[in-house]
DNA sequence: GCATTATTTGTGACGCGTACTAAAATACTA
DNA sequence: TAGTATTTTAGTACGCGTCACAAATAATGC
């Protein structure tokens, strides 16, 4: 049964090729025209399929837009990177990283948006998607500026996952809740950062 | 020129009503089937008016869904007053109240959904909502409870909100981004407390 | 009554995500 | 070449949020 006739299905390089293609597209409109212009009708037109093709390919829009997050946390960290080039201090490494990126999400509202916001929370199947190596890095970035500090500490990732989602939550905040008067973004990260910092209880 | 002939706008009290009405219908669909049975058009249905006569009373869809926050909020915090009932310590009371908070969007995604990732991000002209009175009282609470600690600090604004966008992004991350292996919502959760207590070096 | 103004309704439309189905194109095996 | 399994397409449909615009309705001053 298992080599029966007829067209055989895509090859492995096939799909691949064929979902790039459409990410890529997707990507491009993303980035000219923002969030709002990504559309399935859209994107397979500027493809060259029909709408429904695409579904063949991915499992809705989410699937899609999920490709988009590596371009955005890559600009992301060029800026980090960028701004950590002439800074050697591992305390003032991790700080300016922090506060670069909670800027940076605050000041790119939409890539927040396509990145933190545009899950379907009710779907909560599971997902075949996985982190790739590229997306996980940009995480592991602020794993290693918090190992540099706490190297006594035994548990740097519970560390580092409650900065990366304590630092989401204050872009989160500064972006939806625009009525509450937070407290500035600067002092609200450095806050932050005193709850990976002071276990060790550095020099103050 | 002022008063020329012609009906007269409605009075506050029929605005409020007409408002009050739709907003009541709407949360009375959103706890019978949840985010995405509110729509528009059933929403109107129910009412018993025109789909495009509620934009007369509401900006937009989100305007609406604005008014089913308190009732959210409002739950949120009775589930949390219920867990402090028998606690006394000021610092096991912001703990407990800390986890709960977590645990309560964690639990209910389709609240967090409504509450923190409905805006509109990309709109970000004025807008006329101010958060109410009652809306407020539930953030202040932290506030309460982080003033009960920090007596001797000074900012406890920016404690308390460093401590409520932490939780929230604590609970957005765990609620979207299921692919990365988080650390334990309640392990990530004490550490960001330590951020709002450890200034004081309170004993461990 | 009438004219004037405010509000509501109706209708149609646009583009959206996505589901369903049937037909067509494709690429293999026998 | 004929048969067959697999894509892909086309078309239709649903409900969605929202816009536009005309018609209807309601409430007032004259």
């Amino acid at each position: 049964m298992a080599k029966t006739a007829g067209r055989p299905p895509r090859s492995e390089s096939d799909i691949a090729e064929y979902r790039s293609k459409i990410a890529k597209q997707a990507l491009a409109i993303y980035r000219a025209e923002g969030f709002d212009a990504v559309s399935m009708r859209r994107l397979a037109k500027e493809v060259g399929c029909a709408p429904m093709t695409i579904y063949a390919h991915f499992e809705g829009k989410q699937d899609i837009l999920r490709y988009l997050w590596a371009d955005v946390l890559a600009d992301m960290s060029r800026e980090i990177q960028r701004k950590l080039e002439r800074i050697d201090a591992p305390a003032e490494r991790l700080q300016m990283a922090a506060q670069a990126f909670v800027s940076y999400w605050v000041d790119h509202p939409d890539h927040f948006r396509l990145v933190f916001m545009s899950n379907d929370v009710t779907r909560s199947d599971v997902s075949t998607f996985v982190m790739d190596e590229e997306t996980l890095a940009h995480f592991q970035m602020f794993s290693d500026l918090v190992q540099d500090i706490l190297q006594n500490e035994s548990n740097v990732k519970a560390s580092t996952d409650t900065l990366i989602s304590g630092m989401i939550g204050i872009a989160l905040c500064l972006n939806t809740i625009r009525d509450y008067p937070w407290a500035d973004a600067t002092m609200m990260t450095d806050r932050l950062l005193t709850s990976i910092i002071s276990p060790v209880d550095t020099a103050s």
